[in-house]
DNA sequence: AATTTACACTAGCGCTTGCTTGGTTGCCCC
DNA sequence: GGGGCAACCAAGCAAGCGCTAGTGTAAATT
C-alpha cells in the first residue's frame, strides 16, 4: 500500500509536521491539517506514513538522533577534564535545542501520546542519551568538582537543561554557550 | 443555564477531572469520560461548568492557588537565614508535587491549552508564586550563599524541581526534604 | 514497448466529539 | 403543601475525526 522508508521527502514532511505537533498539539493537529501544511491532500498523507501515530514517532525520532549525534562530537572533540565535559555536554544540549526545537518540544509534551511499540523504540535512543549525561556526572563527582547523590544530581541538571525550552530565547542576548557556562558554575561554585 | 461559583461539589469534580486529564492528556478526555467519572451523565457536565475548557482552567487554578498558599506558609515558618529559606522553598514546592501531583502535572503538561482569558487570569497566579522564588533567590544571591546571574539561577533551579514530576517517585526512599536538601547542597556546595 | 514504482488525487465511510435541548427529580423553606 | 431551585437525565445535532478505496499519471525499470 504505501512505503515507509527515511527517503527526503518523508523527512521534509517530519519537519513540516514537527512545527504544527508545537503549535497545536498532537491530538489538535489533524490528518488534514498536517497535510495542508505539506502541500498535499489528507489521502495522500498515507503513502509516506502508515498511520498519524507514525508521524509523532518520527518527528522526535529524528530530533533524539540529532541529539545523541551531537552531543557525542561534542565530547569527542572537547577537552579531557571533567569541567570541560560537563560544559561540552551543557552546550551541546542547549545547541541541539536551538537547531531542533520543534522535535525537542514534541518529545517533551508529547511523549505519552506515542503507542506502546513506538516508545519502546525510542526509549533506548533516550536512554543512551542519558547514559552520556550520567557518566560526565559520574567523572565530575570523581574529580571531587560536584558533590551529592549521582542520581539525584543528573536528574536535577537534566531538569534544569530541559526545561529552557520553556523560557529559552534564542533571538536573546543569551548564547547557548553562556548558559552551559553559568550552569556549570553554579553547581560548581565557581565564579562564571 | 448553570452555574460556575465554586460549590464543594464543583470541588471534588475538579479533583476526579484533574486525575483524568494526568492519565489521558486533556484533549484525549472527553466529557463522557469526565461524566462516567464522576457518576453523572454528560449532559449533567454542564450544568458545573460552562464548557470542557473551564474544567481545565479550575483544574489548574486550585492546583496554583494551592502551592502558593503552602510556600508562603513554609516562608514564613522557617528561620530567616538564606539558606533556610531556599530549603523551605525547595520543600513546599515538592510537597506540593505530592498531595496535589494532578493539578500541577497538568498544569505543566496542559497549559497552552488553556484558551487566553483563562491563561490570562493564571498566569498572574503563577507570576505570585516565580516572585516568591525569585525573593528567595536574590536574598541567597546578596548572602553570597550562591553565585550568578540572577535570571539564570531562578530558571535552573525552577526546572530542576518542575521536573521532579517526571521522575520523583513518592513511595520511593527518598522525601521531598530529602531532595530539598539536595538541591540546596547542589548550588551552595555544601556537603549534604 | 510493457510494466512497475512513487506520489498524488477524489470521495466518503463509520464513528466520536463538545455541547444543547427540554424535561424530571428530590430537597429546602416559607 | 406548594413554589423554587440545584442537580440530574435521555436524546440527539452538527461538525469534525482518522483512515480507506479506488483512480490518475509521470518517471524509472525491465
Amino acid at each position: 500500500m504505501n512505503v515507509m522508508n527515511d527517503s527526503p521527502r518523508r523527512k521534509e514532511l517530519t519537519r513540516q509536521a514537527a512545527q504544527l505537533f508545537v503549535q497545536e498539539g498532537f491530538d489538535r493537529t489533524t490528518v488534514r491539517m498536517l497535510a495542508q501544511e505539506m502541500g498535499i491532500k489528507s489521502g495522500s498523507l498515507f503513502h509516506h506514513f502508515r498511520d498519524k501515530q507514525e508521524i509523532l514517532a518520527a518527528v522526535i525520532e529524528e530530533g533524539t538522533q540529532n541529539a545523541l549525534l551531537i552531543a557525542r562530537a561534542s565530547l569527542e572533540s572537547c577537552d579531557h577534564t571533567p569541567e570541560a565535559r560537563l560544559q561540552a555536554m551543557a552546550r551541546a544540549h542547549l545547541e541541539t535545542l536551538l537547531t531542533d526545537r520543534n522535535a525537542h518540544v514534541v518529545a517533551l509534551y508529547e511523549w505519552r501520546r506515542l503507542d506502546p511499540e513506538a516508545r519502546d523504540h525510542l526509549i533506548h535512543l533516550r536512554d543512551a542519551y542519558e547514559a552520556l549525561w550520567e557518566a560526565v556526572i559520574d567523572e565530575a563527582l570523581d574529580a571531587g568538582l560536584i558533590h551529592g547523590d549521582r542520581f539525584l544530581v543528573s536528574r536535577f541538571v537534566m531538569g534544569a537543561l530541559n526545561w529552557t525550552v520553556r523560557w529559552y530565547d534564542p533571538a536573546g542576548p543569551r548564547s547557548p554557550d553562556d548558559l552551559a557556562h553559568e550552569l556549570v558554575a553554579m553547581i560548581t561554585q565557581r565564579p562564571a
